[in-house]
DNA sequence: ATGAAAGCGCTAACAA
DNA sequence: TTGTTAGCGCTTTCAT
C-alpha cells in the first residue's frame, strides 16, 4: 500500500535510521490506515526474542496474598517493565505440577528471562535457569547450595542488626526474636543480624522462636516466647505481619506495648502504621528491589554484563511500639 | 537422527494417530536424547494459536491483594488452565498506560483469548475484544453500555435478596445496606437484591450507604449509617471485608452484634469464619466461577459455540452475627 | 536509501 | 503410513 518493499516497512517499524523521510511517512500512514500490527510470533521466530519476561513466585498463593511485600514488588516490576514495553507473565510455582508446567513454558522459549522470588532451599528453579542459560535474576540471595545466579537483595543482616541495636539503645536487655522460615535466606539473614546485634550479650536458645511469616504464626511464637522467657522485655520479629501477631499475643497476655515489651517488625508495610501502637520496623526499599531486578534482567537479556549481586540498604523506622 | 522426515516428527509430537509404532519409538527416543522442545513461536506462527490466555484485572493492585475473592479466582483459573496445558498471563489494567500496553499485547496475537474480571462502567476492554473478535469471557455481567461479551456470573441479586429475607425472618425491621462501588455490576446487583428483599417494606434513602469493598470503607459507611439511622437493627454488607469494617464501627459505637445490630456479609471468604462473632454471609461459588470462565473461553478459542451467559447460584451461610 | 532473497522452526495439504 | 513441498509473517544480509 505504501508502494515500498517489506524490508522498508520493517525498517520503519523498528525505527531504523536508514529510511528516507518520505518513505517513512508513506509507511506510517499506511500502518495507521490498515491498523497494522506486527505479528509477535513471526517476529519472535526470527529475532529469538519474545519481549516477555516471567515473574515466578515459589510460594503458595496464600502467602502471596497475605504478604504485603509481594504486592509492592509486583507493582514495581510491572511498572518498570512497562517502561521497556515488555510484557510480564506471572507464574506461581509452588507445587511440582506448577513447576513442571513452568519449565515447559521456559523451554518453549516463551520468555526472554525470569525474575525468581522467595526461593527456598532445594528449589529446582535456579538449576534450570543456570543449565539452560536463560537469563534469570533472583530477588533475595540464592539459598545455600543453589546455583549462583545473579541477585538483588536488601541488607537483611544489617537491617535486623539495626533493629536490635535500637532496642538495646532503649535500654532493653532481654530481647527475643521471632524468625522467618529457616529454609529461606531472608529468615536466616535476619536471624544472623539479630545475633550480631546482640553482640557480647549473646542470645539464649530460648529467646529464639521460629515463625513462618504469618500473623497466626507470630502469635503462636510470641505465646511460646512468653512461656519460655517470662522476663522478656523486647522482641524483634522478622516481618510486620508476625509482629502484629505478636502484639495480639502480648495483648492477650496482658502485657503492654511498649511499656512491658517493645516490639519491632520488618518490612515497613502499610500495616505498620496502623497497629496500636504504631510499629517500629525496618524499612526495605521494595520498589527499588523490583526496579533493580528488572534492570539487571534486561541487561542480561540484551546480552550485556551486569553485576552478580546488588545490595540495597535498609532504614530503621522508629515508631511507638519500642 | 531418527531417520524420518520432519513431518513425521511433527506428527509424533502432536500425537497424530497415523504414525507407525516403530517410527514413533524412534522419534521419541531421539527427542529424549536431544532434549528437543518444539519452538513455540514457530508453532504459533503456523497454527495461529499461542496456548496462552490472559487474566485481566481492571482494578488497582491494592484491591487485588486485599480482596480474598481474587486469590480464589486466580487459583482456580490457573488450575483449570493447567489441565489444558495452557499458560496463564496475568495482567493488571487499572491505568490507561497499563491498558494500552495490554492492548498492544493482544494485537500482537500473543494470546488466544482473555478472561476479564471486575469491569467498571466505561471500561474500554470489552469493546476491544468485541472489535478484534479475540475470544473473551467476562467474570461478572458486562457493565451497562458495554459490548455484550459472553460472561459467567453469580446470582448476585438473588444472593443479596436471600440475605435480606434471612434478616427479616429473624425479626429485623430496620435493615440498612453498605453497597459496593455503584459503577460496577456487582455493586448494583447486590443493591437491587437488597431492595427486592425488603419488598413492601421499601428502603429509606438513608438506609443505603455506598461502600468501596474495603474494610476502612465499611467502617466509615457503618459510622454514617449509625448517625443517619440510630434505630438500625441490621445491616447487609456487599462484601465480607466491608462487614468486618462495619463490625469495627459497631464495636466502637458500643453496639453488640448480633444483639443490637445483625450483620450479614457477602463472599463467604475465609475472613467470615474468624470474625467475632462469626459472620453470616452469602457464599458464592468462586472456584466454579473460575472454572466455568475457563471452560467457556476454551470452547470459544477452539472455535466452538458456548452459552452467552452462565449463572451460578449462591447459598446463605448463617453464622452468629445475625 | 532501498529491494531481492533467504530463512527463522514449525504444520498441513498433497502425493506417493 | 510417510515424505515432499509450501508457507505462516517477519527480519536481515547482501546487492544495488
Amino acid at each position: 500500500m505504501a508502494g515500498v518493499s517489506r524490508a522498508t516497512v520493517s525498517r520503519v517499524i523498528n525505527g531504523s535510521p536508514s529510511v528516507s523521510p518520505g518513505a517513512r511517512q508513506l509507511v506510517q500512514s499506511a500502518v495507521r490506515q490498515l491498523g497494522y500490527v506486527p505479528n509477535t510470533a513471526a517476529r519472535a521466530l526470527v529475532t529469538q526474542r519474545t519481549n516477555t519476561v516471567a515473574l515466578v513466585v515459589s510460594e503458595p498463593s496464600s502467602r502471596l496474598f497475605t504478604e504485603p511485600f509481594y504486592e509492592t514488588i509486583i507493582r514495581s516490576v510491572d511498572a518498570e517493565l512497562a517502561d521497556a514495553d515488555i510484557q510480564l507473565v506471572f507464574a506461581l510455582a509452588s507445587t511440582p505440577q506448577e513447576r513442571a508446567r513452568f519449565e515447559r513454558f521456559c523451554s518453549g522459549r516463551h520468555i526472554d528471562g525470569a525474575l525468581l522470588l522467595s526461593l527456598h532451599e532445594g528449589d529446582p528453579l535456579p538449576e534450570i535457569f543456570s543449565r539452560t542459560r536463560l537469563p534469570a535474576v533472583l530477588g533475595g540471595r540464592p539459598p545455600n547450595g543453589s546455583a549462583p545466579l545473579p541477585y538483588v537483595d536488601v541488607e537483611n543482616r544489617a537491617g535486623a542488626r539495626s533493629a536490635v541495636e535500637h532496642l538495646l539503645a532503649r535500654g532493653r536487655r532481654c530481647i527475643g526474636t521471632i524468625t522467618g522460615p529457616t529454609d529461606t535466606p531472608v529468615g536466616n539473614d535476619r536471624l544472623d543480624g539479630y545475633l550480631a546485634g546482640l553482640g557480647p550479650l549473646r542470645a539464649r536458645q530460648s529467646l529464639v522462636v521460629p515463625g513462618d511469616f504469618t500473623r497466626a504464626g507470630g502469635e503462636r511464637a510470641m505465646t511460646r516466647l512468653l512461656e519460655q522467657e517470662p522476663d522478656i522485655d523486647a522482641v524483634f520479629c522478622a516481618s510486620d505481619l508476625m509482629a502484629v501477631g505478636a502484639m495480639d499475643a502480648l495483648a492477650a497476655a496482658g502485657r503492654r506495648v511498649p511499656d512491658d515489651v517493645a516490639v519491632v517488625g520488618y518490612d515497613d508495610s502499610n500495616l505498620a502504621r496502623y497497629t496500636v501502637p504504631p510499629l517500629t520496623t525496618v524499612r526495605q526499599p521494595t520498589r527499588e528491589l523490583g526496579r533493580e531486578m528488572v534492570r539487571l534482567l534486561l541487561t542480561l537479556v540484551r546480552g550485556g554484563d551486569g553485576p552478580r549481586q546488588v545490595l540495597l540498604p535498609t532504614t530503621l523506622i522508629a515508631r511507638q511500639s519500642s
